[in-house]
DNA sequence: ACTTAAATTAAACAAATGATTAAATCATAT
DNA sequence: ATATGATTTAATCATTTGTTTAATTTAAGT
C-alpha cells in the first residue's frame, strides 16, 4: 500500500485539498501536511503552486468529461442506451466525488483566464450523431436542449447538495438514495418529454 | 446618483467582488478600492472581512430564496402557473446576476460552518400544498421530484455556463437567448413529465 | 569505497494581507 | 465660536503564505 512515490503522495493530498476548498481557499503547507512530507517538496516535484493546480483540474476535467464523452458520439448505441447511459456513469462518479461538478464549475467561473489554457484541448462536445438519431426518429427537441436536459437533471442534485439538505427538501441520509431513485426516474422523464 | 453612503458603497463593491471572485480570493484592499475608500473603513463599518461577507451572503440567499419561496406554499396558484412563475422568476433574476447561483452553492459547498449560522433562520422549502395539488390531480411524481427538476432546467444552465460555452455546446453569444427560448419549453417539458 | 545525482529537510525570505492605530477632518448641536 | 462625536486618512503591525536556499541524507552506478 505504501508503494506510492512522493510525487504521487503530493499530487493525490492536492487533489484531496483543492477539491475541497478551492484553489485560492488551500494552503501549500495544507497539502504538504496532508501528503505527510515537506512544503519545498511541493514545488521541487510541481514548480508551484498553480501548476499543480493545473495538474489536479486536468484530471478532474478528464473524469467529468469523461463520462459522457464517448456515448455520444457512437451511432450504434442508441438515444434510450445514450441517456441510460450518461446518467448511470455521472451519478456513480458523483457518488464517488460528490464535490467534483461544484469544485470544476466553480473554478471555471472565478478562473476563466487559467482554464482558457485547460480546455482548449477539451475535444468539443459532438452532437451531429445525437442530432440525426433525433431527427430519424421524428424527435423536435434539438440535441443541445437534451443534452443540457439529462445533464441538469442528473447533475444539479450534486451541485446543489448543501442547498437542498439545508433546505430540508431532501435529508442529508437520503440523499444517496435519492439521487440512486432518480437515476431510473431521469430516463423514464427524458423519454417523456423527447416523444 | 452620488447619494449613496459610504457604508452602501463598501457593501455594493463587496458584493461585486466577493460574488465575481469568491470569499477566499477577495483582497479586502480590492473592495476598498472598488468601493472607492478607505481600507479602513471596511473595518469601521463592518468589523471585519468575514462579517461584511456574511452580510453579502445573506443578501445573495435571500434573491436566491426569495424568487422560489412564495410561489410554492400558495394554494391557490395553480401547477401549471408555479412552474411558469419559477422558472420565469429564476431566468430572469439569473439573467442579471449570472454568478449568484454558482457564488453561493460554491460558498455553500466549501464553507458549511459558516452558513450553518445564516442558513438556520432560513425557511424550510414548504412542500405539503404542492404535494396536495399533485394528489388532487392524479400525479405520480413526487413534489420533491418536481421541484428539483425545474430547478435543475432553470438553473443548471447558468451554473455550467462556463463548461457548456467553452465545450461549443451553446455559443456565448447565443446564451440568452438559449435560456430565453427554455422558459417556455422548460414548462411544457415538466407537464409532459409530471402527466 | 567513492562519486554523482536525486530526494529530503529545516530555515529563511519577500510579498501579500487582514487588521489596528493615531492623527486629522467634517458635521452637528449647544 | 466651541465642543463633541462621527468619519476619514495614512501609516504601521503582525501574521500568513508561496517560494527559495543551502545543507543533509539517500540511492545508484562504477
Amino acid at each position: 500500500m505504501e508503494t506510492m512515490t512522493t510525487e504521487q503522495k503530493i499530487l493525490k493530498a492536492a487533489d484531496k485539498i483543492f477539491t475541497q476548498k478551492g484553489y485560492a481557499a488551500t494552503r501549500t503547507r495544507d497539502i504538504a501536511e496532508e501528503a505527510g512530507t515537506n512544503l519545498a517538496l511541493l514545488n521541487y516535484y510541481f514548480g508551484s503552486k498553480e501548476k499543480l493546480f493545473k495538474n489536479v483540474v486536468q484530471g478532474k476535467l478528464k473524469m467529468l468529461l469523461g463520462a459522457m464523452g464517448p456515448a455520444l458520439s457512437d451511432g450504434q448505441i442508441s438515444l434510450e442506451e445514450k441517456i441510460s447511459l450518461i446518467t448511470e456513469n455521472y451519478t456513480n462518479l458523483l457518488l464517488e466525488n460528490e464535490e467534483l461538478p461544484i469544485f470544476i464549475l466553480n473554478e471555471l467561473t472565478v478562473n476563466r483566464e487559467l482554464f482558457a489554457k485547460i480546455t482548449q484541448n477539451t475535444r468539443q462536445i459532438a452532437q451531429p450523431v445525437l442530432e440525426k438519431q433525433l431527427k430519424e426518429r421524428g424527435f423536435e427537441i434539438s440535441a443541445t436542449d437534451l443534452i443540457i436536459n439529462v445533464l441538469s437533471m442528473t447533475l444539479f442534485p450534486f451541485v446543489a447538495k448543501p442547498l437542498i439538505t439545508s433546505s430540508g427538501l431532501v435529508k442529508e441520509e437520503e440523499f444517496v438514495n435519492f439521487v440512486t431513485d432518480r437515476k431510473k426516474k431521469i430516463i423514464e422523464w427524458i423519454i417523456k418529454i423527447t416523444l
